[in-house]
DNA sequence: GCATTATATCTCAGTACAGAGATACTTAGC
DNA sequence: GCTAAGTATCTCTGTACTGAGATATAATGC
């Protein structure tokens, strides 16, 4: 998943002896000290709310994948495989992966698109709607009991800075030159 | 990786005619729909800006998870393989699996521990300090450079917030049970 | 000392993808 | 119609892991 290190500070204090002096630690820059920590901060709140998120997919022998393949479906019905490729960040083979693997397991269908005989929907069967069904309430409690660490307030101010910072993020990065 | 879906909405209005109306989508319950949202936001900043770390790092032919442990040595000085475990996130055979390796590029090697046999401390070698010295404040910048989205102030409010959201939704799950 | 339990690392088989290229179709220009 | 370029999906190979179990050592209680 790649965390970035540094945080979390050891429990029990280091009853070993460390090896000989050459290898002493170099101090983290100050000027980069702020900025480390906050994505080392952002990183250990996605794996740990990710960890909860897939702990209870996987009850239901989905991958996070899988779900949220499912979960786009059911909120916004049939969705070209581009269309959901794009949503869940997968890559190409990636989504005619879990498409069949959907398939397979009775919960999804391809069916044609009219206009463009290249292009797939992937549809919810009945079987897959009524799973959605039956199981989307108890994840979505699920997430808001992991995000229970935070108050409505702050869950509010969270989304507001995260939305900005995503999308900052997402642009492209158009300042290899200079600055 | 798993983003939850329901963000971002469509470039392109669809000309594609959609499957028939059996499949009408099913709206988000308005309960859960913040909560959902910060779920959203925050699974796609993590993504854009792990996106932007992961290129700067590829640069230097190493996966996220190599840096990490070269940056905990570089930060910390020798560390037990176990201690990287749990700093990195990643299981006991990913421990190994990835020191081996930075071990046949030589930038990493194993040392007895003097007090615990089956303990290993992991330490940089010259070539891998020096290398961390030469690429660790580029990718600093990096990532200073990803966070740009938010001011100082709106930084350091996230960073508090998502410290407090990681701790909590970190902890184990005592809440199985009622409520 | 000896048995029991805990811990640190390693081995190995399995899995979920990523990404490059192939295929099939569409669109635009001539 | 024909060609060229663009796009949607699929195929296939490769890789970075995960997780269960194996091995070696350590700590604890008797």
């Amino acid at each position: 998943m790649s965390t970035p290190t540094s945080a979390r500070r050891a429990k029990s204090a280091p009853r070993t002896a460390r090896p000989g002096t050459a290898h002493a630690p170099v101090p983290v820059d100050e000027r980069f000290a702020e900025d480390l920590k906050l994505w080392v901060v952002l990183s250990r709140a996605y794996a740990a709310i990710a960890r909860r998120s897939e702990a209870d997919i996987a009850r239901h022998e989905l991958s996070s994948a899988e779900f949220g393949i499912l979960e786009a479906l059911y909120h916004k019905g049939p969705l070209l495989l581009g269309e959901i490729q794009r949503r869940i960040l997968v890559s190409s083979g990636g989504i005619t992966f879990l498409v069949d693997r959907l398939a397979e397991k009775g919960l999804v269908a391809r069916e044609a698109c009219p206009n463009d005989r290249r292009a797939r929907y992937a549809v919810l069967t009945p079987a897959g709607r009524a799973l959605m069904k039956r199981i989307f309430p108890a994840h979505a409690e699920a997430i808001a009991k992991a995000l229970g660490g935070l108050t409505r307030d702050e869950r509010r101010a969270a989304t507001r800075l995260l939305r900005t910072l995503g999308r900052a993020a997402a642009e492209e990065d158009t300042t290899t030159g200079t600055e």
